[in-house]
DNA sequence: CATAATTTTCAGAAATTTCTGAAACTTTAA
DNA sequence: TTAAAGTTTCAGAAATTTCTGAAAATTATG
C-alpha cells in the first residue's frame, strides 16, 4: 500500500519525534499510520506500507496496545488481527498523558517517599532532604491535579482550557466569595 | 567528594530517569548533583563526584544550560565556573514544560499547520486532514492554556491545583453566572 | 487430529547514542 | 606577551537501542 505524499511526511515526522514521545520510530510511524488511515489494517499491511519487518510491526503493535493506543478488531471472515486506534484524539490525548505519568513520574514519586522516611545525619543532608520535599511536593500535586482533570468531561475539560485569562479572574471570584477560608 | 548513600540514590535515579525525560544518564546525574548539593559545584569536582569523564561534564553542563535549568556562578578568588540550578525547584519545573513544549509539541505543531494548508484529494486524504486538524486544534489549546498557566503567580496556580473536585464547582458557578453566553 | 495460517520471540546485525580523553582553544594574570 | 589555568571540541571506543528474519509458538480450519 503506497501512502500519499501528504500522509508519509506525516507518519515519517511521527516517527522522528517517537524517540521525544517515549517510544521509538517504527512505533511512532505504526501509531501515525493507524491514526490517518480510515480502515483497520493488518500487521502485514503495516510492514509493507511502512518497509519495515514483520516482526517489528509484532513489537511495534504490543508496544502501542500496552500503552492502550490501538486496540484489536477483527474482520469478519479474515483470520488476521486488525488494528485501529483506540478512540478519539482526545481519548488518546488522555491516555498518554496517564501513561507518561505512570513512567516519568510514579517511579521518582515512590523513590522520594522511601527517601523521605529516613532521617538526616548532618546539615548536607538536612539541604538534600529539604529539596527533595519540595519536589516530592510539586510530584504529588502534579499527579494529583492531573487525576481531577481525568475526571472531568472532555467539555469541561475544554471549557476550563478555553478560559484562558479568564480562569485568574475567576480565581479571584472565588476567594472573594469564599473568604479565603478553605485554602487547602 | 564521596556522597552519602541516600545522596547516590537519588542521583543515580535522576540518571536512570534521564532518558524519559529528554536528557542522558550523565545529564540527569549532574542536575539532580547540583539540585541536592547546598553550594556551587564547578566542573573538576562533579567529575570527580560522578565518576564521568570532564568532556562528557562539560557536554552536559552546556545542555543544562540550554535548557534554562543550571546557571554559572563565579566564585570571589577562582577562576573555575562554578554552577547552580536556576530558581526554585517551582522556577525549574516550569521551565522544564516550557522547553519541553519546544521540544515536544511546537515543531509538530508546524507541520501540522502546514499539512492543513494543502487540499485534500480524495477521501482518504479527507479523513486524514481531519484527524490532523483534530491533533492541531488539541496541541494549539494544550499549549495556549500552558502559556496561560505559566503567566500565573505560582500562589494562584498552586491554589488553582489545590482547588481538586473543587475546580468543577467553580465552572459550574461560572457557566450559571456568566448566562453560559461567552462560550466562544 | 493434522496442517495451514498467523503471530511472537529472540539471537545477532545494524544503527544510534553516549562517553572518553587528548588536542585545540580561550581566558586570566603575572 | 607568555604561560598557566581552565574550558570546549571531537574522533573514535563503548554502550545501548532498534531492527531483521528465521525459527518457535499459537490459533483456526477442514
Amino acid at each position: 500500500m503506497e501512502l500519499p505524499e501528504k500522509a508519509k511526511v506525516f507518519v515519517f515526522h511521527f516517527g522522528e519525534m517517537g524517540s521525544r514521545w517515549g517510544f521509538n520510530r517504527t512505533v511512532g510511524q505504526i501509531l501515525a499510520l493507524l491514526v490517518i488511515h480510515p480502515k483497520a489494517l493488518n500487521a502485514d499491511q503495516i510492514a509493507e506500507t511502512l518497509s519495515i519487518s514483520r516482526g517489528n510491526v509484532s513489537m511495534g503493535l504490543k508496544e502501542l496496545q500496552s500503552w492502550r493506543l490501538i486496540q484489536l478488531q477483527h474482520v469478519a471472515g479474515d483470520r488476521k488481527d486488525y488494528f485501529v486506534t483506540a478512540g478519539s484524539i482526545w481519548d488518546m490525548a488522555k491516555t498518554v498523558f496517564e501513561e507518561r505519568r505512570k513512567r516519568e513520574i510514579d517511579p521518582t514519586l515512590s523513590l522520594l517517599r522511601a527517601n523521605l522516611l529516613e532521617d538526616a545525619q548532618n546539615a548536607d543532608e538536612e539541604y538534600a532532604q529539604q529539596r527533595i520535599e519540595e519536589i516530592h511536593d510539586l510530584l504529588e500535586l502534579l499527579t494529583q491535579w492531573g487525576d481531577h482533570l481525568n475526571t472531568l468531561s472532555p467539555e469541561k475539560l475544554e471549557s476550563l482550557m478555553k478560559l484562558g485569562s479568564g480562569i485568574s479572574k475567576l480565581l479571584d471570584m472565588k476567594d472573594k466569595i469564599m473568604g479565603k477560608k478553605h485554602q487547602d
